[in-house]
DNA sequence: CCACGGATTGGCT
DNA sequence: GCCAATCCGTGGA
């Protein structure tokens, strides 16, 4: 895959809704260890400190979330449920606590490495390789990503989004959130439409 | 200091 | 479809 197509600090500097819908299509990129991984991103959900209590940032700034203020283009990890990590793309300005939630990608390159980072081997039937990436903490295990990746600047060389063609909105779905308790109504789930690697119809 | 529960997953019924 | 696993951020005393 050409790496030179990388999204730019500006891309993530925007607000929240139209970032997220922007960032479907494009791929997701880790290099560690001198290997790619890579996925299409195929389902976000999009949070923001106004409005929405169940995003992070909601309450304000505490040192969990605090990656969450600091400007479009950081990715905030988060701990959840004991054991999982989810991964957030930071977005717009300063202070404004807005993040994206990588909920699905489809994965791309190194399945062998996802595949031992998720089932502990590296060949793995149709169902495996549909189910390796298709949830946000699914994401966090099979790219081997934790609390040291949070606050990684998306412009660096370690990990970034690359460029790809705009999905058109005829075929973007858009839902409530998956797996929240507050604030369940706002529509701010977005998804590739007949994309068989989304999550949750 | 302590109690509560979560932006989840996978295994078992 | 249901529920356990398992940590730590958060808020109240």
């Amino acid at each position: 895959m050409e790496m030179n197509n990388k999204l730019p600090l500006k891309f993530f500097q925007k607000d929240v809704h139209s970032t997220a819908r922007n960032l479907l299509g494009k791929y997701f990129v880790r290099k560690i260890k001198g290997k790619i991984l890579s996925g299409k991103i195929v389902e976000v959900e999009a949070y923001h400190k106004n409005n929405d209590e169940s995003s992070h940032s909601f309450n304000g700034k505490t040192k969990r979330n605090e990656i969450m203020f600091w400007g479009g283009g950081y990715l905030y990890i988060y701990f959840t449920y004991g054991m999982h990590f989810c991964a957030n793309v930071v977005t717009g300005k300063l202070n404004e606590g807005a993040a994206i939630l990588l909920r699905s990608l489809e994965p791309i390159e190194g399945l062998d490495i996802m595949a031992m980072n998720r089932y502990n081997k590296s060949i793995i039937n149709e169902i495996e390789k549909r189910n390796l990436t298709n949830g946000p903490a699914k994401i966090c295990r099979a790219f081997d990503i934790k609390r040291n990746e949070n606050g990684t600047l998306l412009t660096g060389d370690k990990i970034f989004i690359l460029n790809a063609p705009k999905i058109s909105s005829n075929n973007i779905e858009v839902t409530t959130r998956i797996g929240i308790k507050k604030s369940i109504d706002l529509p701010w789930r977005y998804y590739i439409k007949d994309n068989p690697f989304v999550s949750k119809k």
